[in-house]
DNA sequence: GCCACAATCAGACCAAAGTCGAAGGCCTGA
DNA sequence: TCAGGCCTTCGACTTTGGTCTGATTGTGGC
């Protein structure tokens, strides 16, 4: 590390973005550190500033949708390292968070000691993203070969938005959401959006019980 | 407040704790603070200084159970004042905390300045009734108007099925389906399957709130 | 008996979802 | 440089979803 890395701190409560701002910025003088409180502002970050050395990643934020964002984030900025930072200690969700290209993953119950440390060892490059290796025939598999404007699509979809109102939000046609909706459906092996919505939803929750009438 | 107030901080989280203990510290110069990371923690300090002049609880926490540990703590210490802490937004959480006694909800992703203002209006005795006071309609209560053969169609869509397969496995036909997904819709307030599948998934699923700090 | 309501269905109708084919831009390797 | 592949975009078309009107049947309460 030559010069000074930057970072971005992703997380939409207020008192954990200063924390870690403070813990980075002492151990790591004269870093640059921005802050996002919601994906939107993740990604406006990164296309301000493309070079950042690490993004340090609430999974529980405004726009994220669990894992969802993580995939997005990757398929966007690939080279920028993502360490998720979150307060799930699911295996499971640990799992597909690496699954999805996360760098590191620290335990939110963690002390800022720790998550320095872990932060500089991602810096020196210890810790990368693990190649994606062989998964087993997982929705997480299919759902990586999404493409980025997939991924956005698919991330409205989750929160219920109509095709309509994800093409104005893209600014695109309706038309181009409907194509990228079928292609949508079919890597990810379902036949309708609703199933769609419920595979990718079980990606933030895990052990989905069907009801009982 | 002739003297200076003392604090007890309880989160399991030491990035949280650390900022509030701070942030007390700076707006009530000379305040007492303990800590505590679990239940068992808060109770052995309430035990140590019974005097406390506020509790700021964490819900999330080891050995809370939810809602439950604020109740415990209120027949056990009903003089000290217990300001909730949480992520959780859900209406009905901040309901029930009031029910159980909490002096004040505060949302995590509140700045410092607006916590430590409701901090200092406990201190000052003004139990204050929360922004949500009126709270809009959960979605359980919507849900509750459902009639048994509806929440059977509500069930197969939460599986992802569509019109035609739920009128097949509930051996009527598909107009009544749609007949039913009709009323559903609108008993539920939203504006499509997926809306609804979305929200009833999250509300039979509160396993999906753990996730959140 | 009367009333309210759940459940059933038909047919018409409009909106949304989904499929198919095709075009243009961009990158890469021959 | 050109071919081939991929992403993105879109229009036209088909299917499904959802609403509305209206109707029949059965059930339980007053």
């Amino acid at each position: 590390m030559v010069t000074a890395p930057s970072f971005l701190i992703a997380d939409d409560h207020p008192m954990v973005r200063d924390a870690l701002a403070s813990a980075l910025g002492q151990a790591f003088p004269g870093a640059g550190i921005a802050m996002a409180a919601t994906l939107g502002q993740v990604q406006a970050a990164l296309e301000r500033e493309p070079e950042t050395d690490a993004l340090l990643l609430d999974l529980d934020m405004p726009g994220m949708e669990g894992l969802t964002g993580i995939a997005l984030l990757r398929s966007e900025y690939p080279i920028v390292p993502i360490i998720v930072v979150s307060a799930a200690r699911e295996p499971i969700v640990v799992r597909r968070a690496y699954e999805f290209g996360a760098s590191a993953y620290i335990d939110k119950s963690a002390s800022l000691e720790e998550i320095v440390g872990t932060v500089g060892a991602v810096l020196e490059g210890e810790i990368f993203a693990p190649p994606e290796a062989e998964l087993p025939d997982s929705f997480a598999q299919r759902a990586a070969q999404l493409t980025p404007q997939q991924w956005r699509v698919l991330a409205l979809m989750i929160q219920g938005d109509q095709n309509k109102q994800i093409a104005h939000k893209l600014g695109v046609g309706e038309a181009t959401v409907k194509a990228h909706v079928t292609v949508i459906l079919r890597k990810l092996g379902v036949r309708s959006r609703t199933q769609a919505v419920i595979e990718a939803r079980g990606l933030a929750i895990p052990a989905a019980e069907p009801v009982r009438p």
